[in-house]
DNA sequence: TTTATATAGGAGTATATACACATAATTTTA
DNA sequence: TAAAATTATGTGTATATACTCCTATATAAA
């Protein structure tokens, strides 16, 4: 066999059905679509659940310190702010540099989040009582460390 | 302080951020967004690159086959291969029954995956040599497990 | 103080995602 | 075999995602 054989060898690209990246979307739309699910009767779906708490947490936040905080594109929030916005869900008004947009959860937010929590704790313990606390706590460490090892430059 | 006081506390949403859905979707954003700009080089993004692959695995297949198979919505699927139908990399023909269609990868497709192997390589590289092997292993694991979960009814 | 640079955000475009509904073809049933 | 049920897929609509380019504003430098 000759090297120049060798070398053009086609892969059979079995290795690359464990990609991190395939893997992960691939949990994530299975869990996304559950969560989605369950917070149906609420109105709203998991990724404005999420910004929804956030926001009560650390809001009123600058649009570009909130998207750094969750790990989003910049331009990613500000399409989804726009569709909460609209929905009355959050407020986006300019601050004192006219350049910056301070971001809310408005008072009708707020009790569309305290309407969901019920229906997110339901998705939330489904996954929890079967995945059991200490698996997840290892869970989100990785996570956590896929974002560093992602964003090293 | 009353019964009835206690029972309409506001919660503080706290234990929300660790909600598994955000957490997930959040780490997603972070390794789609290193996959694809390592794979940029190569005219593909990483949902494009893991279809190749399991494209070029188990091909030719039907779209709902694929579809349950990684775990994506049909109709999302039929959106993803339009698009690379049109850029050549697959093809989505009629089978016998005709309310079915195969959809194969393409000479184009099976080059452009060749030439993205070494990138995708490098990404991979990268969380492997960060994580270390025995973690991954776990995390790939339980990324199925929450599939289940999530899926089961 | 004018100019250069940096920063915050928006707009255009494109892919990714999925639900509700519709259509066509096949299979099952009466 | 004709009607009913099932199956495979497509369409309309909406949100989620992010890159590139652009504008407005603020800060730093000359």
């Amino acid at each position: 066999m000759s090297d120049i054989t060798e070398s053009q060898k086609m892969p059979d690209f079995l290795c690359c059905v464990d990609c991190i990246g395939f893997n992960l979307r691939k949990a994530t739309r299975a869990v996304t679509q559950l969560y989605d699910e369950t917070l149906r009767p609420s109105g709203i779906r998991g990724t404005q659940h999420s910004l929804l708490v956030v926001l009560k947490i650390i809001g009123p936040v600058l649009v570009t310190d909130l998207a750094e905080k969750i790990v989003m594109d910049r331009t990613t929030l500000s399409r989804n702010l726009e569709v909460m916005e609209k929905q009355g869900l959050v407020n986006v008004a300019p601050g004192e540099d006219r350049r910056t947009r301070w971001v809310t959860i408005t008072e009708p937010g707020s009790a569309v989040l305290l309407e969901a929590y019920p229906l997110w704790q339901q998705a939330q313990a489904k996954i929890r009582e079967s995945m059991g606390e200490e698996r997840l706590q290892v869970l989100m460490a990785d996570l956590s460390a896929l974002i560093d090892v992602s964003q090293a430059r």
